[in-house]
Order: C-alpha cells, then structure tokens, then sequence
DNA sequence: AATTGGCCCAACCGCCAACAA
DNA sequence: ATTGTTGGCGGTTGGGCCAAT
C-alpha cells in the first residue's frame, strides 16, 4: 500500500502565497505557535498543504529571518561547513541565525559554487579543479565506535541526541582535502567510552551546533569545549557569525586547518 | 518595442526517520 | 513487530525579472 498524500490535493491552492494567505498563516501561529502543520491550514482557513504552510513559514515568514545578501563572512562561514558537512543544508543553516537552509541551498547554487569555480576550486570536492583525483596516501576521517590506536589522531563525540560517534582521523601523507565524512552507530563499551572521552571532542559543541549545556554529551572538553561552545551559542543567537568571542570554525584566528582534519 | 536567454529564488516533490497506534 | 502518520530534508522545477540583442 502506498503513502497515503500529505494533504488533499484536490482542494488546496498551489504556487505563490498571496498576502491575504500570508497574513492568516502569520496570525495562527502568532496564537497558536508552530507544529501540527498537518491540521494547521484547516484551522487556519487556508487552502494549503501542511508542508506548503510549513515551508511558506520557515523559510519566508519567520520574524527572526534576516533578509538581505550575504557577507563576506557568511559566505565563507558557508564554504567551510559545506566542505565539513557537504549538502547538510540544515545543519549549515543553524549556523547561520536568520538564515534558512533553502536560502541557503540557492545561494549556494547560485552564486558560491561559481566563486569557488572563478578560485579553480571543485565546489563538489573543495578540491583544486586541476588537481588529480587518483593522490595516493589519503587522509581521511572516517567515524568508528573503536579507534584503532594507530587510526587515532582526533576523535569527535557526536553527542547529538545522545549518540556518540567517533571521528577518526586517518593521517598519511598526502595533503588534500577529503570532505566525505562517515558516522557510526553509538559506541558502548565502556572501556571505549572512557577511552573517547579522554581523547574525543564532542562533535556537536565542538562544532557549536549545540550549546554545551544542552549538549547530552559528558565529555568535559576543558577550557576549549565549554567555553567556546557556550560563546558560540550566545553569539550564534546574536547573530555573531564567527565573530565575538566564538570564532567558530577559527574564522577569525584561522585555528581551523582542514588539512589536520581531513586530507586525501 | 519585442524577443531571447540567463539568473534567481520561492515553492513543490519525493524520500526518509521518528513516532504512535 | 508491523503499519500508518507526521515532520523534516535535499533535489528539482518553474515563473518572474532583467540585460542583451
């Protein structure tokens, strides 16, 4: 049996959203708050979807949107996840306060991909567009529950909903860029946990996609993990990209060297 | 002034994971 | 354990806009 339609399609409006639509759609999640998408356009009065509404909200109507063009910074905010996160677009937009992952995505199509191309650089591969492709003596990171200790020069805890994942970074020689990256389901033993936790960076904090308090990981990442992700938390909702005390992804002290994360 | 082609971006589509029954 | 529902995500589409011809 297939999927059952997410709506009925028979009787629901397509295509562009009037102001009047909008302004019903604005009015019954100001009283009402988001969620339930699937019933909200009946008790809203709308013709729409739920997906439609949901959509039309989050990437349009949300007051918290920041309108407008990209910066400088943003943009490269925006390179450097994707060559950590590739086409993660939602996750690239929670970095990104105001912005939604699909002003994201066709921005990224639209204009980053080309000024990655104009520097001879693979948008796909974040690698030189010139460069071959068969470069022996990879370096890759790849996420395994149990490092080998040979394998073992970084690991990051995933702690997102109290997963833990590893991420191992596989040094040889040759330097270049190698964006795949891999997870593995939660490791358990608790000799490994211990081990990770000595030698893991929470993933999630380390990345500032979570604040560390909020954060189910128990990893005590010092000095670093705590306080940055908590600065980076605090400015993200400021909308201090990189900036402030965060500098996340070592934008402003250029800490981040992909090249001692991930190399191929 | 009319046409064409490229660009931009809002919106749609299909798939998937999580969850509930 | 299975099935249906829902929300969320990434890829794609199509219409509007604008510059070039």
């Amino acid at each position: 049996m297939g999927r059952s339609p997410c709506c009925e399609k028979a009787h629901t409006n397509k295509g562009a959203w009037t102001k009047e639509e909008d302004d019903r759609l604005i009015a019954h999640i100001r009283a009402h708050g988001e969620g339930c998408w699937r019933s909200l356009p009946k008790a809203a009065g709308l013709l729409r979807c739920g997906k439609s509404c949901r959509l039309r909200w989050i990437n349009y109507l949300r007051p918290d949107l920041k309108r407008g063009n990209f910066t400088e910074e943003e943009d490269e905010l925006i390179i450097k996840l994707h060559s950590l996160l590739g086409n993660k677009w939602s996750l690239i937009a929670g970095r990104l306060p105001g912005r939604t992952d699909n002003e994201i995505k066709n921005y990224w199509n639209t204009h980053i991909r080309r000024k990655l191309m104009s520097r001879g650089i693979d948008p796909a591969t974040h690698r030189a567009i010139n460069e071959p492709n068969n470069v022996p003596n990879v370096k890759t990171i790849s996420f395994s529950s149990v490092p080998t200790s040979e394998e073992t020069k970084l690991n990051i805890i995933e702690c997102k909903e109290e997963r833990i994942c590893t991420m191992n970074v596989k040094e040889e020689r040759c330097p270049d860029l190698n964006l795949e990256l891999r997870i593995s389901p939660p490791c358990e033993s608790s000799s490994a946990g211990q081990f990770l936790k000595r030698r893991s960076l929470c993933f999630s904090c380390s990345l500032g996609l979570m604040n560390s308090k909020d954060c189910s990981c128990s990893y005590s990442f010092s000095s670093n993990c705590s306080s940055s992700s908590a600065s980076s938390s605090s400015n993200s909702t400021n909308g201090d990209i990189g900036g402030g005390n965060s500098d996340f992804l070592g934008l402003k002290s250029g800490l981040l060297e992909f090249r001692s994360l991930e190399m191929k």
